[in-house]
RNA sequence: GUGGCUGUAGCUCAAUGGCAGAGCACCUGUCUGUGGAACAGGAUGUUGCGGGUUCGACCCCCGUCAGCCACCCCA
């Protein structure tokens, strides 16, 4: 392999098998956003750095998005989220919109992230928002909207669960343990990096971080205490409602879900597998003011995002990415020499006209060959038109799986294949 | 951004300073109208890239790029 000048580092390059992996999630995604009435919408792939400065939280800015000015000089940067994007597509219309609305998307982002298995700098990101609600209905419904993906996905409560918490509720927490409202934003940094330290390392982190001894000690009750949900009226209330959508046993509640992103203000939940890897798929949360923040009237929202790399890994660890065709024709038309090539294009040309998708071998050659390109190709059946097919007005179609053999004329081409697929799909 | 491991044929991997190899896959033939077997034969490499040490480097050293793993962070 000679000098190839290699792709950019993180970015990631469709095969035709990765492809189809890749159309079967949108298409997945679409199904389950649509069966909840979301309507398909997107923003602009690159986005001034301003839009997201304020929000999103520094890391996100600072340290992971691709930046860099145009020729007029502005800089400019791929988005690294669909969020605040949307929040200005509601603001820019926000009198001509009827709310609630519900939106969904599917596009790619870029994070510039150090590249390994399950993150990539490109990647593609399923968003989906409920705007104009505050209510806890409103958050139960985003989330029964995840949970039935999973489902739809194969995935049971066993293998992925949607952790959630509420700010609010960790907040009215804290004030009641001593923690002061200007240290709270310090607080969740803490709180979200419980899961990453020992317990020791946590404490010194804590302690470094301007915390005094009672103070870790308030802390770590208050993250492991799992039954402080009882005492907040808002997800008492969620649960109930996941369970009269039946997804019940897809969450549960875990005090130390808190989430990087800034503009969360309510509840926040994140999707994980809950095998070996513990991998997190997706997550979102309640956001009261961010349409307000890029200068809209104040609107509330609940959301989330879900990446398109760690899912498909997660599914297959469980051997529930379905194995899907590459080669979108079952039928190749061989070519047995120059005199019947006429023959075998007349064929192609009949079964696309009745919508059947067929390849026609690109150049006579021994029939033992062709027949072995149909094979690995994938294809189901190869049809044969040599001088014998010829001198009888007939056809044969041979079934790859089976090495069996028809015959029929000519003129029953058609009708005789559209028999032959149904029967072979339906096996 | 930090630390570690890895990089040899299309793929999986050998070769521990002395002629770059094996299995699988591929191509051809046995087989002039029939693909999964068998047999026989065949092709395939800037050993990721650049430098250095050495009589001699896949091997040792430095740099660099990429992948993977752990951090960091997140989707």
């Amino acid at each position: 392999m000679k000098n190839i000048i290699p792709a950019v580092k993180g970015t990631r390059e469709f095969y035709p098998e990765d492809m189809v992996v890749r159309q079967w999630l949108y298409a997945l995604i679409r199904e389950v956003s649509e069966s909840f009435g979301y309507q398909e919408y997107d923003g602009p792939f690159l986005e001034t750095l301003e839009l997201y400065a304020a929000k999103s939280g520094e890391e996100l800015v600072k340290e992971q998005s691709f930046v860099f000015n145009d020729r007029g000089g502005n800089e400019v940067a791929l988005r690294p989220e669909l969020t605040l994007s949307l929040a200005r597509m509601i603001a820019q219309r926000q009198n001509e919109l009827v709310f609630p609305l519900r939106w969904w998307s599917f596009g790619p982002f870029w994070r510039y992230e150090k590249p390994q298995k399950g993150r990539t700098r490109e990647f593609f990101q399923w968003n989906a928002d409920l705007i104009g609600v505050d209510s806890p209905q409103a958050d139960a419904e985003v989330i029964a909207l995840c949970a039935t993906f999973f489902k739809k996905a194969g995935l049971v409560p066993q293998e992925v669960q949607i952790f959630i918490n509420d700010r609010q509720l960790m907040e009215t927490e804290l004030i009641k343990r001593g923690f002061p409202q200007e240290q709270h934003k310090n607080v969740f940094r803490m709180i979200d990096r419980r899961d990453k330290l020992s317990l020791a390392g946590w404490e010194a982190f804590v302690k470094d971080n301007g915390c005094t001894n009672e103070q870790f000690v308030q802390l770590r009750a208050v993250i492991e205490d799992k039954e402080l949900w009882h005492s907040s009226p808002k997800i008492t209330h969620i649960f109930q409602i996941l369970d009269f959508y039946g997804v019940g046993d897809y969450v549960s509640y875990d005090p130390r879900i808190i989430r990087g992103l800034d503009y969360y203000t309510g509840i926040v939940f994140e999707a994980k597998d809950i095998g070996e890897k513990n991998r997190a798929i997706l997550g979102g949360g309640h956001y009261a003011n961010l349409v307000e923040d890029v200068g809209g009237n104040s609107l509330p929202g609940v959301g989330f995002a879900m990446g398109d790399v760690v899912f498909p890994l997660v599914l297959e660890s469980y051997g529930k990415l379905p194995s899907l065709p590459t080669m979108p024709a079952r039928i190749l038309v061989t070519v047995f020499d120059d005199d019947s090539y006429k023959a075998s294009v007349a064929l192609c040309n009949r079964l696309r006209v009745v919508d059947i998708n067929a390849v026609l071998y690109p150049e006579p050659d021994k029939l033992g060959k062709q027949f072995k390109y149909a094979d690995r190709c994938g294809f189901k059946a190869a049809l044969v038109i040599g001088p014998d097919e010829l001198s009888r007005g007939e056809i044969v179609l041979k079934d790859l799986a089976t090495r069996e053999q028809i015959s029929f004329p000519n003129e029953e081409l058609e009708d005789r294949i559209k028999q032959w697929l149904a029967a072979e799909k339906s096996s």
